[in-house]
Order: structure tokens, then sequence, then C-alpha cells
DNA sequence: CTTTGGAAG
DNA sequence: CTTCGAAAG
């Protein structure tokens, strides 16, 4: 047994009291007015938004569906649901705007990653995973056909602390690609979610010193490079190339959003074939209820 | 991976929705004003109060400092703790109200078990354990002597569900016995805290369905029984011995508190040398923060 | 820092 | 039901 005695620990905590830091006022990114109409003139006639809920259950206890029925996007897509079906809280399970709906849950940990798809419209046909038994045991991707384009929600894997996972996700990436290929060549897509890279230097607030940590290393953002030159786009930096500061996920330590240190590690990819369709790439850092915000695209089809 | 649709989840929901049973009014036990002199008529001039607080960090949260405060005893005792002592909360270990604080916390778990005891006076001496390695690892039991007196506060061990630890509870029992009877040759004592027992029937709601579950088996109500017959006395019982309905504690579950389905687990058990200045045993239900409630004990010593 | 399931109660 | 430390992020 630890045992202790401690005649007045007032004294002791005292000492413990630091020097308030003085603080920087941070560099915010303030998202622009939606754009609602492509460059060539078409009307933007999809929404679609996609949200690392990290926890399902802790979101929706945090008003994530109010923010949700406040955007009104036409499909709505959740990464690190973390709940097994059975667990869904009532909240989502009745929400009447989104008819159909779609989950995606870890075979083993339920409360492991998960993705979800929720829809106004009824798609043609959904299918779970990437095809690849060894990919998919982790609920991390959802395929919807809608009759011109497929939408594809994804939580690709951590590379980890320590890069533990890196040769995973190496794999996986290349696998993902061959996959996303495949698709396009029957029709354009649209894939989005939470795809744990930032690609360039731009797209994280501390490049320098998160080379060798997971979603910034080498061969992530090269996997990321690989994935857009076989014929994809990164929407949002297609319309915002020279963007800073604009991010999509803070750690919960160190107060990083507050400070808006962060890494924009959700996306819109789209085929190029969608490209002149695309009215915006929309990044809600408002929107609170996860360490993660979530992301709106606007599109004409 | 687990993969599933959902047309429409609003009606399974409806389905769920259960007819809500009848609510019967429960028996509450209403405290009666203390009584602050012995039976000859000696004033108390000592107060200790104890409290099962199920997480300590979590009890400080909900305020249970401020009830301390509020209630002032000379002593305070404290049983599952469930904190290393690097991780208490300041606003207890700065408390300048009880300068002389104990901890003992289990060796392995640091989130298990683990019992405190704040003084206003310093004891002549604080002790740990009951002198058997055995049962020592778990931070179950701290003593202090003072001039006229011992005082131990301690976390008895839960039999388990499917008293999986009954036997070694059964040992327990008869080594902290022995430890009690030792003390007690040498200067009267007080026992308080968590002693994982409902003696009698009149101790638990439900009697009858708790013969075979942990806190109400007649082996730990005869461990109990053998430890009164060696010369201690159940200070509440010994003052109102047909009161009903007085318990200490009530699982979180099926909101037994709400309806005072609840056991008295917790105790002031006094050397007999000391009954004549008992005063009060106070059962404080009305106080939150922990699915115990605290009790305390007026003495005039 | 915050989420989750798991052990314990 | 609620606590906690663990793993994960």
């Amino acid at each position: 047994m630890k045992r202790s005695k401690k005649e007045d620990g007032a004294a002791e905590e005292r000492m413990k009291a630091k020097p308030a830091k003085e603080p920087e006022a941070p560099i915010l990114y303030e998202d622009p007015p939606d754009k609602l109409s492509s460059k060539d003139g078409k009307e933007a006639n999809l929404k679609i938004t996609s949200w690392n809920v990290d926890g399902l259950r802790a979101w929706v206890k945090k008003k994530g569906l109010d923010w949700v029925r406040e955007e009104a996007p036409d499909i709505l897509c959740l990464q690190e649901t973390k709940c097994a079906e059975k667990s869904l809280p009532a909240d989502i399970t009745s929400m009447t705007e989104y008819p159909h709906k779609y989950w995606a849950t870890a075979e083993d940990n339920q409360g492991y990653s998960g993705v979800a798809m929720l829809c106004k419209n009824k798609p043609i046909k959904v299918t779970y995973g990437i095809g690849k038994e060894e990919h998919d045991k982790e609920g991390r991707v959802i395929t919807a056909e809608f009759p011109n384009y497929f939408l594809v929600t994804a939580y690709i894997p951590n590379a980890g602390k320590g890069l533990v996972r890196l040769d995973y996700r190496k794999t996986w990436d290349e696998d993902f690609k061959a996959y996303l290929s495949d698709l396009d060549k029957q029709k354009p897509l649209i894939l989005c979610g939470d795809l744990n890279v930032a690609h360039q230097e731009i797209d994280l607030k501390n490049p320098k010193g998160n080379k060798k940590n997971a979603g910034f290393t080498p061969e992530e953002r090269e996997g990321f490079s690989q994935l857009l030159a076989s014929g994809f786009v990164d929407s949002f930096r297609e319309l915002y190339p020279e963007q800073q500061y604009a991010y999509t996920f803070w750690t919960y330590m160190m107060n990083a959003r507050g400070k808006n240190v962060g890494w924009r590690l959700d996306y819109f990819v789209l085929s190029s074939a969608l490209l002149p369709g695309l009215c915006d790439s929309k990044i809600r850092s408002k929107a609170m209820g996860s360490d993660h915000c979530p992301i709106t695209l606007l599109l004409a089809t």
C-alpha cells in the first residue's frame, strides 16, 4: 500500500502556480460567404456535409444535430462514430430529414472508427468497404451510387503514435487509390471524409515539427499526391490555392483550437469530370462538438 | 465490418416506448435533529464524518467539499477515493481546515479502493493497513491514535459479483477482527467506514432477494456479528434499534436512491468503553455526490 | 484533452 | 448507472 502524510498541501499547491504566458492573438480562418454557382454559372443543386464527430454519442449530446439541421445538407457523412448500431442515440436514428441511413462499424472494437451516411434521397446502391478483406474490418468506408456520381465517405487509418501503423497505412493508400480509380472508370466520384493527411505545408500550422508525425509524413503526403495524380482534385485547394490557416482539425490538447494550431485533414476530393460543377468547398470552422469541424461541398451536378 | 441499412429508424423507435409504470411513493428516512449530549448528560466534543465518495475527483467536482465545510467535522474519513496521491485535486490538498491529511491507495490499480483521513488536530501516530502483507496492498485502512482513542477508517473488501471474492473476505474479516481486538486492548477505538455488509434484515430494503449477493451473505453478516461480539457496538443501531429504511448506500442503477431501495453499509462501530459518551450517530441521507451518503458521529470523549 | 468499452461496484 | 485507467486519437 502506498501511504503518505502531508501536513499542509496548500504551500505545495502555491508552488505550482505558473506565471501566465503572454498569449499571442491567433490568426483565424474566416470562411467566406458560400458561392452558390460554378465558374461557368451553373447553380449548385447538391449540398454535402462531412464531419468527423469523434464519438457520435458525445457529439449528439453536444448538439451536433442542431448544427446539421441548420446547415441542412442533402447528404450528411460522418466519421469516427465509435458506436455500435444498437447504441445509436434515438435523436439520430429517428431523424426524418434523412430517411436513408447507412452505418459501418468496426467488427472487433465497436467503440473504434465507424462511418455513416445519411441521405435525403435514396441511393441506387450502397456498398461497404473497398473490397479487400484486410481493409474492411474497421468500418471505414461507405460508397453510395447516385445517378450521376458515386459518393464515397472514408475514415482513413491513422498512422498512429510513433508511426506504428504507417506501413499498414501505405498499403491502405495503394489499395484505396485502386478502389477509387476503378469506380472513377464507371462514373465520376466524390470522396469525402477524414483522410488523415495534411497534404502540403500550407495545410497545417506546424509543418516543420510534424514531418515525422502521423498525418504529415512524406509517405502519407505522397500517398495523397498519387491519388490526386490519378485524376482527382482537392476541391478546397482548387478554389483557394493560397489560403493559409484553414484547418479542419485541432487536437484537444494544449488549447490548440483556441490558438488555431490545426491541420486540414478533411477533404472533398472530386473526379476531374466534376470540376466544372464545383461551386464551393466550405470549412465550417465555428461548428463545435468534435475535435474536427464539418466541411461542406456545394456542387452543380 | 458490420453494415446496415435502415430506411426509417423512427418507426422502430416508436415501438420501444414502454408504458410508464405507476411509481409508488418511496418510504424515506428522515434523520432526526442531532443529539448533542450523551444519555448521562455529557456534551459532544468530537464530531467525525465518514463518507464513501466513490471516486474522490468526481466527488470534488460534484461539490462534496462544500457539504463537508457545512458539516464541519473535526475529522473527515473518506473511502473509495480511487485516486493516486499525485492526482489529488488541489481543492482538497489545499484545504486549510484540515492541516493533517493522510492517504492510502492501492499499489497496483491506483483507480481502485483507497481511503483518506483529514484531521483538524494532529494525531499522536498514524499507521496504514492492518499489519498483514496479504491485506495491505489495496489502501483500505488508516489508523490514527489520539490521546483517548484510536480512530480506524476502513473500506472493507467487496465480496464481488457472483461472490468471487467471498473467501478472501472471510479471511479479511477474521484478520481485521484480530487487528481491532489488539488495538482495543490498548485503548478504546472508533471504527468507521464502508464495512460492505448490511448486518440484519432491517439494514436493507430487499433482504429476501439479497441473501446470495455481496453484502448480505450469511458469512458476511456473521463476520460482523462476530466483530460486535468481541466487544464493539453498532452506534446507529444502538440508538435506533427499530428504525427501518435507514440506508447509506443506493446503487446508481434503476433509480434506487429515488425509490430508497438501499443498504446500510457505512457504520460507526465503537468499543463498548466509549458507549457512555455516545451522543448521536447520524445518516446524512440528503447529501449528494456519491452512491453512498455520509454518516456523522457525535461523541463526548 | 476527450472519446470509447471494460472492470468494478 | 457511475467511477476509474487504458487505448486511441
